[in-house]
DNA sequence: AACTATTTATAAGA
DNA sequence: TTCTTATAAATAGTT
């Protein structure tokens, strides 16, 4: 509708591109409200130029519904994504629960390494001093039921050596008439070594060493019992 | 444009009204298509008939994205719960290592509790007590501190009362002769109770209440000294 | 759905 | 951009 007919493809030139553009847009805006009024429908019109600017229509100027109804209607994989959006706010809380329980434990943590004390009250420290001794009660029981076992099975060991170096002694006093009768006599010693299972046990002096637990007090993520091979 | 002039309201003859839709729907498609083509524009344009019917033409049928540039485009409030669609994927992390970094909290305060001790090694336990140990000395530093600060106070204070008193029994004897100048005799008791400054520590002996410390296991929220109450 | 008289939209020019 | 105008396109009413 014009002097000319027009061919469907892009208007190469600038200026007229952005004219009809114009002209045109006016005029689907209008069309688009007009069946909205006659037919009684609902529309919803969004356009972005060229140069992204935006230009719309809406029947009752209500874009959202319209759009709302659109995705209720055409796409089930969108309303599981605006599922998404209304249990972001449950999460939202659930994280920042999360990082309030870290910051309790991260200040537990700090007690525990006799870090951060000025905050707690004398009721306190000593409830404090009395877990800590409680703990320390079970941790030295547990390791020495761990050295126990450690000897328990060291004994069993040296036994079976002993065993076999008599058995060896037999041998070669029956076959030689007896080079060394004495072998028998380091049933500890000999295997010791030669199992080579090394128990570095020692009972810790008290007070050396007071400075040396606050390494790892930037890192909450590695207990300070699990770093101490760094300190050997 | 047609053999008559439309007023721009409702048309009311049903069969009409049906028929006006449809020629007018193609006739705003193949606008809304148009403009798309010659102007390089961007089009999105949605339908419901009174019936409830969807028509939708879209530029490059790609009626989402457009959409969502819409919604980035025109509402900044939507354009943060976008966002937050974006940073999902991040979040998911950050959210996922705080579960981990919680889980390994939780395990290390066990530890200090002297609970799951099963699953560490001797050198591990070792590390452990030796961390105790040195808390419980800070610890103990600490409390004898505010000990210490404690009894100065009451001293203080039992001092201003003695010379209060001592006052008092010298007015006393220059007015009536001297009632009761004994008062001098008992300045600690006195005031101590007067003042009702209450330090109430005790050492705790060792080797009773072996089970106490875990009835706040299930409770990581609550430090086990901060429930002290509970056990009085 | 097809026809067609008419209205409307708009391309080109100012 | 806006106005004008010639003409193409859309479409109301009819068949």
């Amino acid at each position: 509708m014009g002097r000319g007919r027009v061919q469907l493809k892009r208007i190469e030139n600038k200026i007229n591109r952005q004219v009809t553009f114009s002209k045109r847009r006016s005029g689907l805006l209008k069309k688009a409200h007009e069946i909205s009024v006659l037919c009684d429908a609902e529309v919803a019109l969004i356009v972005f130029s060229n140069k992204g600017k935006l230009f719309e229509y809406s029947t009752d100027s209500c874009m959202e519904s319209i759009l709302e109804r659109y995705e209720r209607y055409s796409y089930a994989e969108r309303q599981l994504l605006s599922n998404d959006q209304e249990t972001n706010v449950s999460w939202t809380l659930e994280h920042a629960k999360l990082k309030a329980r870290m910051e309790v434990l991260q200040r537990n943590q700090k007690h525990f390494m006799g870090e951060d004390l000025d905050s707690l009250s004398l009721k306190e420290l000593q409830n404090l001093e009395q877990q800590l001794d409680s703990a320390l009660k079970h941790i030295r029981s547990r390791k020495n039921q761990l050295m126990y076992e450690s000897i328990s099975e060291l004994q069993k060991k040296v036994k079976e050596k002993e065993k076999e170096i008599a058995q060896q002694a037999q041998w070669e006093q029956q076959n030689n008439g007896g080079v060394d009768s004495s072998a028998g006599l380091l049933p500890v010693q000999q295997p010791l070594q030669s199992l080579n299972i090394g128990v570095s046990y020692q009972e810790r002096g008290d007070g050396e060493d007071e400075g040396n637990e606050t390494q790892n007090r930037d890192n909450p993520l590695l207990p300070p019992w699990m770093l101490g091979h760094l300190y050997e």
